[in-house]
DNA sequence: TAAAAATATCGAAATATTTCGATATATAAA
DNA sequence: TTTATATATCGAAATATTTCGATATTTTTA
């Protein structure tokens, strides 16, 4: 049973996922085997510290990541319910 | 087959889709059995006609609608293949 | 306990988006 | 051919987003 979001939350991750940095992050944390660690994303851009981290909990405000404190880390994976739930709205539309 | 999109198109999708506004125009289209027509859309909310058109704009160049034009009305409907597209990609992200 | 590392928050500047009213253009109707 | 209708474009104001550096917080290591 696929998950249902309310049209806030489809506007929400929209917004979430219209940035270039956004969709980087969320392509390398989805082609990653594991978790993903916060310093590990941020090494592959050229942004400052406190930017990273504002994208990142967009992500995750948007329910699109989750994210796990591990001691002073922190860890993401893709939220696959949300992913799909979202992906389903959006195939809907051209029914 | 589903068609491909470049990460430029995905970025620009999203955007559109990031909008209250913009959803909504989505759904309408989406749910009417025929084509739906450009001030028939507009008809439905309480926003400027330029506000409208450029709404429709930022949802035509992300070629979420295809629009033509009939006489002085412009009629639209879902572009199906983008819309799976998209939501292939999505889904993609989850695997 | 002090220093280092990872992340979050704050405030401000730069940039982008949304919205409007005014006006332009194109087509249809009188 | 004048007038009305549908849509597009322009320029400006209001609002939102992006980005940064500085600093705070939390946890680990020395």
């Amino acid at each position: 049973m696929i998950k249902t979001l309310d049209i806030k939350q489809i506007e929400k991750i929209s917004k979430a996922l219209g940035d270039p940095y956004r969709l980087k992050i969320m392509k390398i944390i989805s082609e990653s085997q594991s978790c993903v660690q916060c310093c590990d994303v941020s090494a592959e851009f050229n942004l400052a510290q406190s930017t990273m981290s504002h994208h990142l909990k967009q992500l995750i405000d948007a329910d699109l990541l989750i994210a796990e404190k591990e001691g002073r880390n922190l860890k993401f994976v893709i939220n696959k319910e949300v992913c799909n739930a979202y992906a389903s709205y959006i195939s809907n539309l051209s029914l």
